[in-house]
DNA sequence: TGGGGGATTGAATTCGAATACATTCAGGCC
DNA sequence: GGCCTGAATGTATTCGAATTCAATCCCCCA
């Protein structure tokens, strides 16, 4: 490897012309030090003067420390739920870390992008993709506390914050059949989500706990596109077959994939939702807000959740015992215009 | 700073359970470097079994690189097109870099993300949002590449990558023009948001150049709420006045904020759109892609800018000469649903 | 059989800041 | 005035891997 040579100003070029040692240099840019005031005015002038900014590589080295957080996700969460990412990156940053992203294309390159996240030299790991118990371990090993966003692990002593998806889904599945549906129909995440099979899993235990019968499903894989080809199979009423075998509830994993749905119902199939079919999905994104959708879906608090998962995870990194390293945040069932909760008619 | 004692294995552990140098460790891990196939092997089998990684820290304190690639952004950005930051994520992980996030809550605050970018030792920066002069000298002192995205310095051989925003804001405003219309709405960006002004600015002197009078202009945020609190003032008809005073196009800085404009005009005010008002954007989002709004906006071909700033960047990082240092995409005129671009029917 | 030369190897040094430890200094007190 | 105390400073070392350079080693050919 080729060695560059910097003109970056070090500790030594400061500390001759403030007219001091390397050592005093180092104190003035800590919080608290032996150091004078007057030595730390000179020494933080003539920084400024020359340009210099203490160089974190080196201090990491004798600190162990580099300030940076690993964050892990994949790039389904980074495009459907992009405000994730933001609220996360400004806990981090609050607490003092720098969001360091590992982009995952898919569940499975957790390991290795967990192994990369390592070999920088993060201080620790917040990751939104499932993590092996190997994996865990080869973080545990270095000291690297990783906190499991919206995943889970086994490990008695693993760090997790995520959305109670079973809870929220039963309870939706309830409200839904209690509004009188009976044809139920469910697009789910791809296979190896593990958020989609707790919500789908969950709802359709319930479903089957009130007696509901076999249940179409659709796999998608997180995607508008998905949904709306989901919706071009579920919803369409081939010739010779009554609408009455229509699903009358499409759920679905994630709101990207309703809208994907509506979108489909509304204008390609010529439906009225929710007076033909009920579309709900999950995670309460922006567009679904909006006038021209109208989402009913069960809302994840990604805030209040990132702000723990930060907290978590300054704890960890500090060695501060946590009091609860498992934080389940509730979801809340947001109720706009797109299912019927509660019957409007009697069924048919 | 507390000293923390890490178990992680260095390469000297490695060294000794391989019996061979450290030299020789260190040179197992060099793609090319005078070691023997079976040193090589031993070394290599020994650091797995050990659980060992090479010290990023260390290795980065003699190579003076790190890796990393600082991405400057603003949280408008990263909400409104979170498709950027996936694309310019994978551009510079193709490129071996690491995307280390700096998210800036506003445009003002590029000066200082640029510095703590520069203190954690990143190879260079790709920054979305505005740097001055003294700051890109400040980069450049420590030989650090800086890529413009979206945003123009006049440093003659400042690094650039941006759409062609100027033109495209052009045509589109001699293709309204054309169309028939004649009395428009601006919904521009933040203030010092340069690429709102570049935009709008644009598409404000051609109409002037056309000869279209006073043109009402509503500053907004760049979010979608914006856009929806400036379509309830832009196209109100007040009592005493007739809707041949409202405007027949508003056009928007962005697509968040278009969005919004759309909603508003129909789903608030009422108004069949295009046919009373004619909506256009900028950026191509996807939901403005969706059969529920059918955006006419500018397309942004923010893949192939991504590739280019990321090879950009690599080439400066590499002090390799690049041959065009400021790259000027063409945005795409998409014509959706949403406007009318040709007369439908002479104007009344 | 004795070199010559390319391929490997290892010892020592380097990067830049933090820190343990030794030293100096000023002030207060008896 | 001498001594003690605490603050401030300086010196020397440390972190872990990459690299320089000198020292081997091995193979091949004369």
């Amino acid at each position: 490897m080729a060695r560059r040579k910097l003109n970056a100003p070090t500790s030594y070029d400061v500390a001759r012309h403030a007219g001091v040692s390397q050592a005093v240099v180092s104190r003035a840019f800590q919080p608290v030090a032996p150091i004078s005031a007057e030595a730390r005015a000179r020494v933080l002038a003539s920084s400024s003067l020359l340009g210099y900014l203490p160089n974190a590589v080196a201090r990491s080295l004798i600190t162990k420390r580099t300030g940076l957080a690993g964050v892990l996700l994949t790039e389904a969460t980074l495009r459907d739920t992009p405000d994730l990412l933001i609220v996360l990156a400004q806990a981090l940053l609050a607490q003092g870390f720098q969001p360091l992203l590992f982009p995952c294309t898919s569940e499975g390159e957790g390991g290795a992008a967990l192994d990369k996240a390592l070999a920088f030299g993060v201080d620790g790991v917040v990751s939104c993709v499932s993590l092996s118990a190997p994996d865990l371990a080869k973080a545990r090993l270095r000291q690297r506390p990783v906190v499991l966003f919206n995943r889970h692990s086994a490990e008695p002593d693993a760090l997790q914050v995520a959305c109670d998806h079973a809870s929220a889904a039963a309870l939706l599945a309830g409200r839904l059949y209690a509004a009188g549906h009976r044809r139920f129909a469910v697009v789910t995440g791809p296979a190896d989500a593990p958020v989609s099979a707790l919500r789908v899993g969950s709802f359709l235990a319930r479903l089957a706990q009130l007696g509901v019968g076999p249940i179409q499903t659709y796999e998608g894989d997180y995607h508008y596109e998905s949904g709306h080809a989901a919706a071009m199979q579920l919803l369409v009423t081939p010739a010779g077959q009554t609408a009455a075998q229509r699903p009358e509830v499409v759920f679905c994993a994630n709101d990207a994939m309703a809208l994907g749905v509506l979108d489909a119902a509304r204008f390609a199939l010529m439906l009225r939702v929710p007076r033909d079919v009920s579309v709900v999905g999950f995670d309460d994104i922006p567009s679904g807000q909006r006038p021209a959708y109208l989402l009913t879906t069960v809302r994840q608090p990604f805030k209040e959740m990132a702000v723990t998962a930060a907290q978590l995870f300054r704890d960890a990194v500090d060695d501060t015992p946590v009091a609860q390293p498992r934080v389940l945040a509730p979801g809340t069932l947001i109720e706009r215009g797109s299912a019927q909760l509660f019957p409007d008619s009697p069924s048919p």
